[in-house]
RNA sequence: GGUUUCCUGGCCGAGCGGUUAGGCACAGGUCUGCAAAACCUGCUACAGCGGUUCGAAUCCGCUGGAAACCUCCA
């Protein structure tokens, strides 16, 4: 089956679903605004690049070649915090900008991998490609489109928008004439010719601490300009999807556009995506004023905000819960809500999975088999339909209900035709391992644990035995530990399961 | 102040003119030694007021409430 055909994905730019038509058939280049490494990542990222992992994760299920370029802000606005660098006296004493981005860095990538996002194809940093940069820069100024000021460099926004009609706000949605209006008094606003102008070369000022040579001035590039000269360099002047926070769309994206139009004369991405926010209480999160948690936080528990800990899998699933571009509430309700959620569909997969064809006998497709398919079919159609992992789920969900009752003697083994059940299987795991990317983190012991795999199989047995003696207190004070312990057994028709809770 | 978006049942959250979204919670039932799980049944909402339409949660207008952006921010 061919999905990329059907698939529709909702651009920024034009406010509306559209057709995915990649520039190469077969071919997807896409680039996302990575973080900027100098704190710890907040759950508001996590959400985002979890938004578009699951996009990535899709298009590659649809078969595309994808390259995946998600950019490591480690160049910014880093300045010296004021304390007596002579006082510090030896260079190691004081610290050093790359080392603050690479703890961060770090840290980040241990996030993703706590999260299982995938890496993306090429992740590359802002620092190492000063060069592109300035590149850039002497493209756009040599296209007449920015000034140099004292030894900055700004981007002439009024005369970008006299040459390229419509371009300037079509991200954001904004009007050229409020944005000249609305502009705030800001600094250098004196050194720019107009105040919807922007930097892209700024001269460094004593405290800044992480600068570069360059034809104008000794200073660091603008703060939109390394996602333009990134993604140009990796994915060409005009690639398939462009990705990011939806706070990011002004100005971030719109100067970016700006600039590629600046540099290239040419639009940099088709599809403009945005991940929309992570509320909490009802608000975006800021550590200023206390709404905030850390996703360790949510992990352990420790946290006002949460009554316990969630696991990893609990939050990413709790996440696609939601469609990626619609803000999502985080509280505890809806966590504990999505823990119970995310637990019934690993033990579905997990049941599913363990159903041998054999154990079915339909020989006609019947009804529920019809039934079945439409669940399948309604699953994909839901992530063909602008990624939305709601409908995806709710569609697994019907399915199961089928799953559940052949497993519970409700649903006779003849209302099911043996390759309806394997295509479910591989539709059924695709969709939860591959697109959603949920691991299971209920499974007891797991592949890689014969030892407690091994112990629950006897202690089950000696149950079992009791149990067939009709000796009721030793089954259940086994029961009653292994719950202490965070094992759940469950009685079947089959004789006991168990899983962690 | 400007721009944009949102307001769905006890809670989370789909929905893009005619459908039972789904999950959680809650109540009753089946199964079970008892539990748990699973299954069945019930709970059926669209901020308010108008309008368009055979028909609106879905389109338009007004009112009210919230949020994001306008400043580094996923």
């Amino acid at each position: 089956m061919n999905q990329e055909q059907n698939l529709k994905i909702y651009n920024s730019l034009s406010g509306k679903k559209e057709q995915f038509t990649p520039i190469t058939p077969g071919y997807v280049g896409m680039y996302v605004c990575g973080p900027t490494v100098y704190n710890d990542v907040h759950l508001g990222n996590c959400r985002t690049f979890t938004s578009f992992d699951v996009i990535y994760r899709y298009l590659l299920h649809c078969g595309f070649k994808v390259r995946y370029v998600r950019n490591i802000t480690d160049v910014g606005h880093l300045t010296d915090d004021g304390e007596d660098r002579m006082a510090k006296g030896a260079k190691v004493a004081q610290l050093e900008p790359m080392e603050v981005a690479q703890r961060y860095t770090v840290g980040f990538h241990d996030m993703m991998r706590v999260f299982n996002n995938l890496t993306p194809s090429i992740e590359p940093r802002a620092t190492g490609h000063i060069p592109e940069q300035i590149e850039m820069v002497q493209e756009i100024l040599n296209r007449g489109l920015a000034y140099e000021q004292n030894g900055s460099v700004y981007f002439n926004v009024p005369k970008f928008a006299e040459s390229f009609p419509g371009v300037y706000g079509s991200v954001s949605g904004r009007v050229l004439d409020d944005l000249y209006q609305e502009t705030r008094t800001l600094k250098n606003q004196d050194e720019k010719a107009h105040p919807a102008d922007f930097a892209i070369w700024m001269k460094a000022r004593p405290e800044d601490i992480m600068v570069w040579k360059s034809p104008w001035s000794i200073g660091f590039p603008g703060w939109h300009l390394e996602c333009s000269a990134m993604s140009t360099k990796y994915l060409g002047s005009n690639f398939d999807i462009h990705g990011g926070g939806n706070d990011l769309k002004f100005p971030h994206h719109e100067n970016e556009i700006a600039q590629n139009h600046g540099a290239c004369g040419c639009h940099p991405a088709n599809y403009w995506l945005h991940a929309n926010m992570l509320l909490l209480n009802g608000k975006k999160m800021s550590k200023s004023d206390g709404n905030t948690i850390t996703p360790v936080q949510l992990f352990t528990g420790e946290s006002s905000f949460v009554s316990k800990g969630y696991s990893p899998m609990v939050v990413r699933f709790f996440m696609l819960q939601a469609h990626y571009r619609s803000t999502l509430d985080i509280t505890d309700e809806g966590l504990l809500a999505a823990e119970k959620g995310y637990r019934k569909l690993m033990e579905f997969n997990k049941l599913l999975q363990s159903i041998p064809s054999s154990a079915i006998t339909a020989t006609a497709e019947t009804d529920t088999d019809r039934a079945i398919l439409d669940c399948i079919q309604n699953a994909f159609e839901g992530m063909n339909d602008d990624f939305n992992t709601a409908i995806a789920i709710a569609a697994l969900n019907d399915l199961s209900s089928y799953i559940n009752k052949l497993a519970n003697q409700q649903l006779a083994p003849s209302e099911i035709s043996p390759w309806v059940l394997e295509r479910a299987k591989v539709a059924v795991n695709d969709l939860i391992a591959n697109v959603f990317g949920l691991l299971d983190d209920t499974s007891g012991g797991g592949k890689e644990d014969n030892t407690i795999e091994g112990l629950m199989n006897l202690i089950l047995e000696l149950r079992a035995s009791a149990r067939a003696n009709k000796d009721w207190p030793t089954s259940d004070k086994i029961r009653d530990a292994l719950t202490e312990i965070g094992v759940t057994v469950k009685d079947g028709k089959e004789g006991a399961s168990w899983s962690k809770s």
